[in-house]
DNA sequence: ATACTCTGTTTATGAGTTACACAGATACGC
DNA sequence: GCGTATCTGTGTAACTCATAAACAGAGTAT
């Protein structure tokens, strides 16, 4: 179940009406020092040089000037903040001009998630759920991933499945951009794959093991290069399947077609 | 960059080293009164009762009737037994009869892994770095995904890259599924919805705002039916596109082939 | 003017990880 | 056997967080 998301009079979460600017702002007491704006600022910016740890409340308060309870005058708890962030941070434009033809429309669709995902890549790890899904950028995202598949034989169930997969496709591989990054690549010495080759043999595991001596799967101790060894092949990769596999489906529906209303 | 991960004389990560039961047990001292296995178990439980967020390093204590810092004998940090239980959770068969079609293995595979991130999901909220890939049922399953792979002709590095792009697709479509599920399917009530209707426009969002009327993207106040709109049909649809987007990379292959080693 | 409401602050509580020092238990070297 | 080094589980305490509650003052509506 999990605990209640504060919600508005409007029965939206709050954090969704802050988001889309429908917070009714206050008029008897004093006026603000701070606003939503500077507050989810300072913490991107927090978050962006420290990472998302580094990201509590006492921090933020002090980077602006302010008492850590004075936050609590803007936010209702840090959960809600955390989703200010990962909206402010995840900037899809409002316009987006798309290629005519579908499949470049994906990619560049794909192309703008990822870059806005890879400047903020820690607003990954806030979890994306119901509430996420009516934030301002997300809706954005949404409906140009509609675009990019308008014309596709595809019914609007089958469209929105496409657009999940897709973005969940990038956010996974640039999330395993990040956990590799920060983990601080573990090189494993010399001594380490001798100790592991004895529990990882070819008789327990014959397919793996011939993939892993052919190639740089585990890099023992050679500190990887960065440029050589990142993920962009598993993006591209991943994208040009799942495209591939479209184009099958599409010619299977322009011959056997189904009614998309 | 990250803290350092603790590891063993061999180089490796602790935790590898305690997974693969490598981890040399004292002589010398009082016989212990706990074990690896005990204290991953007594966790596992109180994740799979009350969410990972409920395991603390006193509540696992408690449950064993010991001290909280006498877990420390075991476990270097939180973050340890963290990867610990990350790999008790996602418990691989070392054994996998796969068919022979690798269309039918492939989907026989991601459903293994899928059964397993399922049964435990919070183990989706632990971060897969370096040093998952190396604990013995992550080993289990890329095993078992190339033995699917087996046939195609692919690059070792291509094989890798598919296997990568499949199991993230699952864990993507498990860890929705899980925070839709845990958020309390935020249901927004009418007044919600129009609220919303006066930024989500259709001069705005042209391509989403149709196919959010028609369907049920927005489940405005109906209690969602659990079973109905699941996402079980999201899951079936990246599998189906990236299988479809491999036979066609198949079909190019056998035309075209490329020295695959 | 007066009452109401909103501001930012101060103070305090409780939950969490983990460092450190201790008393006792156990096996190893002689 | 005996001492010694080593390991056990425990108690205490330091430190970091989120956030509740009460308050004095600022500004607006009546």
């Amino acid at each position: 179940m999990g605990d209640m998301v504060e919600t508005t009079d409007t029965g939206l979460p709050r954090a969704v009406a802050i988001a889309w600017g429908m917070e009714e702002v206050p008029q008897r007491g004093p006026s603000r020092g701070l606003s939503h704006e500077r507050i989810v600022g300072a913490a991107i910016e927090i978050a962006d040089a420290e990472g998302l740890a580094a990201v509590t409340m006492q921090a933020v308060a002090k980077s602006l000037g302010f008492t850590t309870m004075s936050l609590y005058r803007y936010v209702s708890s840090k959960e809600e903040l955390l989703w200010l962030m990962q909206d402010a941070a995840l900037a899809i434009p409002e316009k987006l001009k798309l290629p005519a033809d579908w499949r470049e429309a994906l990619r560049v669709w794909a192309g703008v998630i990822r870059v806005a995902y890879r400047s903020h890549s820690w607003a990954l790890d806030i979890p994306r759920g119901p509430v996420s899904v009516l934030m301002p950028n997300s809706v954005r995202g949404a409906n140009h991933g509609l675009a990019a598949l308008r014309d596709l034989p595809l019914t609007n169930d089958e469209k929105i499945g496409v657009i999940l997969v897709i973005s969940q496709h990038v956010a996974g591989s640039v999330e395993l951009e990040q956990n590799l990054a920060d983990q601080g690549v573990v090189a494993v010495p010399a001594e380490g794959v001798k100790a592991l080759s004895e529990v990882i043999t070819p008789e327990r595991f014959p397919h793996l093991v011939p993939v892993m001596e052919s190639g740089n799967y585990i890099a023992d101790d050679t500190p990887v290069i960065e440029s050589d060894h990142g993920i962009d092949p598993e993006y591209d990769l991943g994208l040009d399947l799942l495209i591939a596999g479209l184009e099958a489906m599409e010619q299977q529906r322009r011959q056997n077609p189904v009614d998309t209303e």
